[in-house]
DNA sequence: TGATAATGTTAGCAGCGTAAACATAGTATA
DNA sequence: TATACTATGTTTACGCTGCTAACATTATCA
């Protein structure tokens, strides 16, 4: 039993990771990842400021494993079809918000500041960048303001789709809105497919 | 100084529905609430048994405000023309979310499981029937399956819109997220009319 | 070797949600 | 009208939380 963890930092991160993705990060205790760690309860304290900050970098890795993810669907499909590789995108994305919705949450959660994290706001902004990327290769020639407009659509609505799903409106309670996503649930890639008209 | 309020259980919600607006669902204790009321700190228990349950209420009826403003909006305009009342509809949706900011982010947080409480599903199912209605008339014939789709889809993207925004993914910070955003900024109503292509 | 910085611990504060026991007031019934 | 009952308030206290201050140990480097 040493004094001096060695790599305390980087198990209290991966420790948050797992009781984030477990509980949710408003169940989520310093107190309980320090336990985790088998150290005091204020060693956390020693690599990160506050507790905003360990949830930003939790926060942060959630963004990175989404990048790769949606870079990983992208070149999936050996086919040098974009609409292919654009599909596969936006199924990886929506997976990685159904796989990993606590994580997931947490990345779009207020609670987090992202101004006051600036490589939070960039790994974000790498992920967004994947869409753009397809989305040019996609519509060969567009121009920046039509690029734009596209990008946001696509990630609000998959943005959106996410938070959807998340909350319990099932087709169990027989309402529109219940039967609609049921519709979108059965066959997604047909939902994203029809979706390229905008 | 009556020992009986008279009018708690009303004052208790305005309150929190005023914190919650002012500094969001994660910074309001219960305490804080039962203060400005001028009450003990447990005297809310008489009235909710947990601090969810009030929550419950303050989201319910954010989604009655939405509803409402949602209904507004449809009938705002005097023209039969169902694109533009539908248009109207979706500068209410973003206006509300933007507006409230912080009752709109409760009303979407995990942290009220919505299936505990079904008024607050019929809250929100409300806000997504008035969606459903404009977009009937807007597409008249349409099958149910095809009005599903579409539903979600608008449903998605501008929930997505608003959470976008929510973020601070500013043009200031001169990314490719950035300026796209500020696009759409500058002009809702145009990026609204181009999406009814879906 | 000895100063200094890095990284750990202990003790303690104020705030939180909540439960239990008790106090008071309004209401229904005899 | 007296009395029981119920609704609605208060007091007290428990365990948990984020966080600070003071102290202890170890690693680093002049």
């Amino acid at each position: 039993m040493k004094y001096h963890h060695g790599n305390l930092k980087e198990e209290l991160i991966s420790s948050a990771c797992r009781i984030c993705e477990l509980s949710g990060h408003d169940h989520m205790s310093l107190r309980s990842i320090a336990k985790e760690a088998n150290v005091s309860q204020t060693a956390p304290y020693r690599h990160f400021k506050t507790k905003e900050c360990l949830l930003a970098e939790v926060s942060r890795r959630g963004f990175e494993e989404l990048t790769e993810r949606l870079r990983a669907a992208t070149n999936k499909t050996n086919k040098a079809n974009a609409k292919d590789r654009f599909l596969e995108m936006g199924l990886a994305y929506l997976e990685f918000g159904l796989e990993k919705r606590k994580t997931y949450d947490l990345m779009h959660s207020p609670v987090i500041d992202k101004v006051e994290f600036p490589e939070l706001l960039d790994a974000a902004t790498g992920a967004f960048e994947e869409l753009v990327q397809i989305l040019k290769e996609l519509f060969p020639g567009i121009s920046e303001n039509s690029l734009g407009k596209k990008c946001i659509k696509f990630w609000a609505m998959m943005h959106g789709l996410v938070g959807l799903l998340d909350m319990k409106i099932e087709p169990e309670t027989d309402t529109k809105a219940g039967s609609a996503m049921s519709v979108v649930k059965d066959d997604f890639r047909s939902f994203l497919e029809e979706s390229l008209e905008i």
